[in-house]
DNA sequence: TGACAAGTTTAGCGTAGGCTAAGTTTGCGT
DNA sequence: ACGCAAACTTAGCCTACGCTAAACTTGTCA
């Protein structure tokens, strides 16, 4: 024994590069949370029918993905039944949509055009880090001065 | 017929959600025809295992996914050879490039470390349509002053 | 009460991208 | 020449997320 590890597997150290299956899992789940409160603040329930046509994919995709995110512990819900978050779910939901805000109002603040800004905030949401997060935030709030 | 389109699909109208799958996947053929120039570039040659050590997988999943890059007609190679880029590879490879130095030299500008920029930017890079890396462009011009 | 429509799930399939184990090819040094 | 190590591929497995077809549940309304 203490060969060092054999085969050494992978070595991460300093990787940039996110491993792509296990990062896509998370801004599904980030997407869905965050829909999910939001859906449930606004029209007071949240169904299938909803997510379906928000994400713009079938009721069988988000069927499977809501059975995947309440196997996680983040979305809880009875067959038939409306979805609803968890502690774990709701916590991860006030995240994303902060970030999501965040992002978007920075985008607008810089002059990206409503409807690119509304696209492109949507995926730089999951790949923005807290400190790039706060720089963000400050460029947001002096909006048009400078 | 003109019953107009009977089962209706999926209205796409104003979708902000791309199809996740077909998203990753592009991501993904970004990445990699960016890293095959630069290789390429720097040490003259491009083999699956700098790749591998680079994106910190597998040689399998390299060769599965140079695979698939070639059969799209962005990458060219035969079986245990180096790997070069198609007209079209290198065409990706140059937008990829010029949008990952503008994304991070922004993320500088704006103050965030180095070590969390390079991590940003990599995730960033593939959500920033043209509007925005140019309004990003205009910000890291004017780095420092303002 | 029952029929019907809308919503949901299940079954089965495909692609992308991970992995390990095992075999093949290639280049190099002795 | 040969052997060996590194590089690469193949086989087979897994998860995530797409889809269609088909079955099931539920609520509503005549
Ligand atoms: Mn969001
Ligand atoms: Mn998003
Ligand atoms: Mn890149
Ligand atoms: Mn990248």
């Amino acid at each position: 024994m203490s060969k060092s590890t054999q085969k050494s597997k992978i070595d991460r150290t300093g990787d940039r590069f996110e491993l792509t299956r296990g990062s896509h899992a998370r801004e599904t789940a980030e997407d869905y949370v965050e829909a999910i409160a939001r859906l449930i603040e606004e029209k007071g329930t949240c169904r299938g029918v909803d997510l379906a046509k928000l994400f713009q994919v079938t009721q069988v995709t988000v069927s499977k993905t809501l059975s995947r995110l309440q196997s996680e512990g983040l979305v809880d819900y009875e067959p038939y039944g409306p979805i609803s978050l968890t502690k774990s779910g709701a916590t991860m939901a006030s995240y994303a949509r902060e970030r999501h805000e965040v992002v978007l109002e920075f985008l607008r603040s810089i002059g990206v055009s409503e409807e690119i800004a509304q696209v492109d905030a949507e995926g730089i949401e999951h790949h923005v880090s807290p400190e790039t997060l706060e720089a963000f935030r400050t460029i947001a709030r002096r909006k048009g001065t400078c």
